[in-house]
DNA sequence: TTCGAAATATCGTTTATCCGACATATCGCA
DNA sequence: TGCGATATGTCGGATAAACGATATTTCGAA
């Protein structure tokens, strides 16, 4: 069994993640300072370096755990890989950064790129597990590849269809579906 | 100027003062237990001897430090004893108990004694300053006896207006206020 | 460009809190 | 009344968090 974690770690860091996130509405990231948060947290300084390497370091932490819990749970749900959870998985995606842009509109660019590196890793992470079990007879390595492939594909459609204004969610789906169902085909047609 | 508390110690107290606070609305004082209020607070057990003796000292620490607050805070805010602040007084006392019976009805019964001693103990502290300021030229033991009397005539007085059901405090006010301008113009008259 | 103020990052020491263990007391049921 | 389960209260050792100090870096204004 996990060995269970010290109630005073979870607090301190709960602290220090909502001291941040409370931050992140008000200041733009890069005028955020560690004596912002450590004084919003009640937490010493040295307190803060136990926990975290730099203000960097929070952020990736605050929004792999934090953030990006409910989309990731959301995503995890799902537990197979195919035309109908592509769909909603895209959906998810776009849902999830349309709140986070308009929850932390000043520090938003400053944390795409960290958004991107966690998510795509993620669902990297979820698709190949996804694709180990259903496609149990391949290599490791292609499943791994082909995840790759499709979490890089989706999360690009997904940035894409937020900078184009002039198309419903239904509609872009429809548009990527061909590339999805070809992707998916071919390995059904290899196994057969 | 006075030593901060470490903030370890002002967190560790509002947990168990709070989890306690909670667990007084939802089971009588008797039924709760050490193993209760600190899986609540998620504070371990030899924590919470850290800070407190046992049960009956958490719970005088709570009403003194949390629960009374504002009617302390409300009381001192008169500066002096007169007919008109003894009203108020009187008002804010019998205010602070319908509120306090109505959040915590289980456990009101057991709390009564404590918050008697500790209440009393406070309008007696605070009577006793204003005494000495406003008849400076009183023996101080003779004006501490004055507050511990007014302390307690108006106390009594509150928990007696409580029980009768037949009265509102304006009328109940009305009979208590010669005995109220009988004691302050005796005062007033030897002073001349 | 310079300089003082402010912030960062780290260290050693102290304090608060945790954990597991233990002896004792209390509770609830047969 | 007896007994097993649960709660209480305390202890020693370990860990997390605080404090104050320090050297270095960064910032902002002149």
């Amino acid at each position: 069994m996990e060995k269970t974690i010290d109630p005073r770690v979870i607090r301190t860091r709960k602290l220090i993640m909502d001291a941040f996130i409370d931050l992140s509405t008000k200041k733009e990231f890069k005028e955020i300072t560690i004596k912002d948060i450590t004084q919003a947290a009640t937490v010493n300084r040295a307190t803060f370096y136990y926990h975290f390497e730099d203000k960097y370091d929070l952020l990736k932490k605050v929004l792999s755990e934090d953030v990006m819990c409910k989309v990731i749970s959301e995503v995890s749900m799902h537990e197979m890989l195919n035309e109908e959870t592509v769909q909603s998985i895209f959906k998810s995606l776009i849902q999830f950064q349309s709140a986070i842009a308009n929850q932390c509109r000043r520090s938003y660019e400053a944390f795409m790129p960290t958004i991107e590196t966690i998510l795509k890793q993620e669902l990297q992470n979820i698709f190949t597990e996804w694709l180990i079990k259903q496609w149990s007879e391949h290599a490791v390595e292609e499943l791994r590849v082909g995840a790759i492939m499709m979490s890089w594909a989706l999360y690009g459609a997904a940035m894409h269809y937020l900078q184009t204004n002039d198309m419903s969610q239904e509609d872009y789906i429809q548009k990527m579906m061909p590339f999805i169902s070809n992707g998916l085909k071919f390995r059904q047609e290899w196994m057969k």
